[in-house]
DNA sequence: CCGGCGCCTGGACCCACCTCTAGGTCGTGG
DNA sequence: CCACGACCTAGAGGTGGGTCCAGGCGCCGG
């Protein structure tokens, strides 16, 4: 039931160092446990909770909001609120990023197309391309 | 028809350190005209070209491979495929982003609802909520 | 008994991406 | 005439998020 720090890395895909310096940084709710010798031993609820950190990490969140998100969960029951506030802000964040990325996402499509058509038919001109829809002008 | 720096960087949304650091990097297609007493002036294009960097940027594509791009608009026509390719490269990126984003968002949304519930319902315990669909241990 | 592995710590280092500073030039308005 | 604000340069500094290294321990197989 007890893993070592690499079995943890191999499982969550973060490096060993990474690890180490989560725990460091207070983003572990209990602080790990050791054994005698002072290895780390990593329960199953360790690496779920590594792998919440991991979602939230990739989806932007700094550290330091994970770690005030760490502290609330620490101090136990009673801050639910603020949990969900920060949860429901991040929320939102991520939302909006997504937003973001699909406009982007639009903007890089569309001049994909134009590059595609233009190569297809062989007018490998005119590619000064602007990212509005309706294009007449300059640079790309 | 000339901009300022301060006016681009009005229009943009790039500080104007950004965009003499932008232009030191090479992200500018043309190194842009400068006043006789030195000062930068913009054209409209160049606001343009500026907004697909941000584009790619906030897309998370690096400063780096933005110059690459930028030196492959700069060679001239003769290059498309090499353009269409990075564009594409990027284009699997961002769509890859978004998927990660929509995941983690579901699994935020899932806590969300957790805590709203519990809340709702005055059940403000138990909250130890594993990111899993079904939810029977750990840590959140 | 030795080599090697996996782990430990603290601190130095690195990278990308800006941001800010120092020190200076213009040009305009009061 | 002088202050002010916008601009210029080169280069230093800062931030976030790790990575890596030196130096050391404990255990295991050969």
């Amino acid at each position: 039931m007890g893993l070592s720090i690499g079995q943890v890395a191999e499982r969550t895909g973060l490096s060993v160092h990474a690890l180490r310096f989560y725990e460091r940084e207070g983003l572990l709710a209990d602080p790990v446990r050791r054994e005698s010798n002072g290895r780390r031993v990593y329960t199953e609820d360790d690496v779920d909770w590594l792998d919440m950190c991991i979602k939230f990490r990739s989806s932007g969140m700094p550290l330091d909001t994970i770690r005030k998100y760490t502290d609330l969960v620490r101090q136990g029951p009673g801050n639910e609120q603020d949990r969900l506030a920060l949860l429901r802000s991040h929320q939102d964040y991520v939302s909006a990023q997504i937003q973001e990325l699909n406009e982007c996402l639009n903007v890089i499509t569309h001049k994909v197309d134009i590059y595609t058509e233009s190569l297809d038919e062989g007018t490998a001109d005119c590619l000064w391309v602007a990212p509005g829809p309706t294009d007449t002008s300059a640079a790309s």
